[in-house]
DNA sequence: CTATAACGGAGCGATTTGCTCCGCAACGAT
DNA sequence: ATCGTTGCGGAGCAAATCGCTCCGTTATAG
């Protein structure tokens, strides 16, 4: 009492399982939208419900935790764009570092939490350093000059998200997910093609996708 | 009873609400994801639940048939893809025709609802008309031939939902649901652009989406 | 070995689900 | 008007699911 406190006896458990939680929030919101539960969120997290709850206080909380960290990531990833020496690159850069971290994911549960005031100042910053990071693109006559800060902002909500990676998932499909995610990558490749002046197009990255990610989508193919 | 059976006295009345709750079905969907409830759908419909189940036997039927109306869809919009005197001009009619349809709010369901014979025969059909609409644009040159027609599919299924406009439409923020739909048909342009052979990039359409729009995103920008 | 921090998960009350059932209303024929 | 028919709406049921609490158990630093 007067000095010398025992140590956390499992800190090093808990500290793991907190990563283990974010990230098993991440998949079962993409996996299952916005009613995703908090025991499914435990469970794939190979945690226990109660480990959760000491952790945070409610299911909101640890929402907002997760939306605070997709936040960041953005904030980064910007930062990273921005530090690249070619305006293009940096760009294109922090986009498919958005994208790829599944900002999109986030998506169903936007209206449902409280926005704290941490949240809103880093959304404030994501949206300056965003907004500079395409003004230099533009500035460099790599990026077409019809293309705003919103306009960009917009396709990495809309390619967040992975319909057909998501259906996959939920049947189990494990061994399609590699393929549906090189498939996606060249739909990114596509849009950011379409962002270039001039379409100078690059290659489609990787070998097409197959017939066989064809007969997996919302309406299976014929037997 | 020998000959002349009589009129139903409510035949009309029928009618309507069945059309009502199949596009109040689509929008619930897009609205609450996979735990759309009939409840919901039919008080969206402005129909009583019973209407409902007496026209579908159960909540899967209903999906089943939304499903199916949605493969016809698509269907026709690639035979009207295919009358076009322009290879270009068909191809897009027929992808922005399914974007708008809104193909992807149905991808909440996709894995859980059971197949029927009509559906399969309809997305086999469908395939094929695409394949062709695909095989059509590139041989006239217009299509970037590393496009396949699986990654025209994989487009269509992830502009098909708008994580923007659903988050709006969620919040009654109907005031800025036509400023997100043209925003968004801006995206369905990039793609496009990104699209053909040599990058005749056209002009985006419309006004450059405001900044209204960039602060009622998934996280609300500063107060 | 002991003390203690973190663990897992049974179980609670509240809510929500898909669906049935039945009294009522609106129409056409008489 | 009257009657027969058909579709209507929604109260209500059993079952499932939800977020969350509580407590006996387990693993580790000292």
């Amino acid at each position: 009492m007067t000095g010398s406190r025992r140590r956390a006896p499992r800190q090093a458990e808990a500290e793991r399982n907190d990563r283990a939680l974010l990230q098993a929030a991440r998949d079962v919101l993409a996996l299952e939208g916005s009613h995703a539960s908090v025991a499914a969120i435990a469970a794939r997290a190979g945690v226990g419900i109660g480990s959760l709850y000491r952790r945070y206080r409610s299911k909101e909380e640890l929402f907002q935790r997760l939306s605070l960290l997709s936040l960041e990531h953005w904030n980064e990833a910007a930062e990273r764009g921005l530090a690249a020496a070619d305006p293009w690159d940096g760009l294109v850069g922090f986009i498919t570092s958005c994208v790829e971290f599944g900002q999109g994911t986030l998506a169903p549960i936007a209206g449902t939490i409280e926005i704290t005031e941490e949240m809103a100042a880093r959304s404030a910053q994501g949206d300056a350093l965003l907004a500079t990071l395409v003004a230099r693109a533009r500035a460099a006559g790599v990026l077409r000059p019809d293309v705003t800060a919103v306009d960009v902002s917009l396709l990495i909500e809309q390619l967040g998200g992975s319909p057909v990676l998501d259906q996959l998932r939920r049947q189990g499909r494990d061994d399609l997910i590699d393929a549906a995610t090189r498939a996606r990558n060249r739909l990114i490749a596509i849009c950011l093609d379409g962002l270039r002046t001039g379409g100078a197009v690059r290659p489609l990255p990787g070998p097409a996708p197959t017939d066989e990610l064809f007969d997996e989508r919302w309406v299976r193919g014929p037997s």
